[in-house]
DNA sequence: GTCTATACACGGATAGAC
DNA sequence: GTCTATCCGTGTATAGAC
């Protein structure tokens, strides 16, 4: 458990687990307080509105969120490495944070918090450089011919991805406990990858 | 455009657009009867509260969320065809209803509506029969051993909702718009049917 | 910086006339 | 069945003492 010092930090913990688990209209500042353990003024103390402290949450969380694939870019290996450890990392870090997909889908899926789109780290660059990649790595023979190259990023994100998003539904619907689902996730890694090699293959 | 007759209708008819767009919390009862063009008081006459008239909502909508698996499991064809199947048609129900994903995503992952899940109509069976579907086929030669068959139905069913999930992203960060969006989505439908050819190859 | 008390608007729900 | 008016709890935000 994360141990938070002075107040500001006590209140970005608790609003991070409130807004998290209840998304924004969901969310109340009280029950932030609460989590806190200090005062409801406080909040507007530090952070003037909900709407301010909202936003703070949602850029903390979106920066982590798609770094270590421009890593994986810029490390010069062929398009089905760069793929097969996308899927490692990607549901690693998912696993490290299993709320946070749901999180942005849903905020971007609000009508009020579409804009906040515009503050993923989500460059169309990523795209293109990968789209780059796998051109590069089709023109070396290294990869099959694939009509829709965006189509197969679609595919693998959701892949990985998806999972997370219908966790309820596995856990309540399916009776997949959390222990075994982390387990499940992390044979997801070498299955999904055994996919991605067999659509790939030349 | 659908026509309402009557005031009950036209309240189901508002209440789905507005619950569906903006989930359970976000949605304003006020804004419901302004969508109807009806008075607020007549929401509570006819459905009594903002819970009920939404759980209303939720059961028609997941009432027509899986019924045709039903009949492809149903119709005796083999696994591959069966899942090749389920690909055009899941996609096809989601360009005509293309919030329906979200909102139920949405609705299972907010803490105080948790217990929908069970409102469903996805039980086991569903999932075992597509098992037993697949052990068949396997048995037959007709498919590759799959370590893991439930995670290739979560593939595939992440391969087709997951562009839905993240309309907005492709839309406001990727500047894909509504009728490519479409297109994309109908040529879609071969691409992951490919895929899953190439997946299941003996 | 931290608290208590409170302003003020909003949202769900109801009463009651017609 | 449909409307207007209103109750009442709740939620964000602020004022002001310490």
């Amino acid at each position: 458990m994360v141990e938070a010092t002075n107040t500001e930090e006590k209140i970005l913990l608790a609003a991070e687990k409130v807004f998290i688990s209840s998304g924004y209209d969901g969310a109340r500042m009280q029950e932030i307080a609460d989590e806190a353990g200090i005062n409801k003024a406080m909040l507007h103390y530090y952070f003037r509105s909900k709407d301010l402290l909202f936003a703070r949450i949602f850029d903390e969380k979106a920066k982590y969120f798609f770094p270590e694939v421009k890593t994986l870019l810029e490390s010069g290996k062929p398009f089905l490495q760069i793929m097969k450890d996308f899927v490692k990392v990607y549901i690693h870090f998912a696993l490290g944070n299993p709320y946070i997909p749901i999180f942005i889908i849903s905020t971007v899926n609000t009508e009020s918090k579409r804009d906040f789109i515009d503050r993923l780290p989500f460059k169309n660059m990523v795209i293109d450089k990968l789209l780059l990649a796998y051109q590069e790595a089709y023109a070396k023979g290294q990869v099959c011919k694939i009509e829709q190259p965006l189509q197969f990023l679609l595919s693998v994100v959701g892949m990985c991805v998806f999972p997370f998003l219908a966790r309820p539904i596995l856990h309540h619907g399916l009776h997949i406990e959390a222990d075994e689902f982390e387990q499940m996730m992390l044979l997801r890694i070498g299955e999904v990858q055994g996919y991605i090699e067999k659509i790939l293959k030349v």
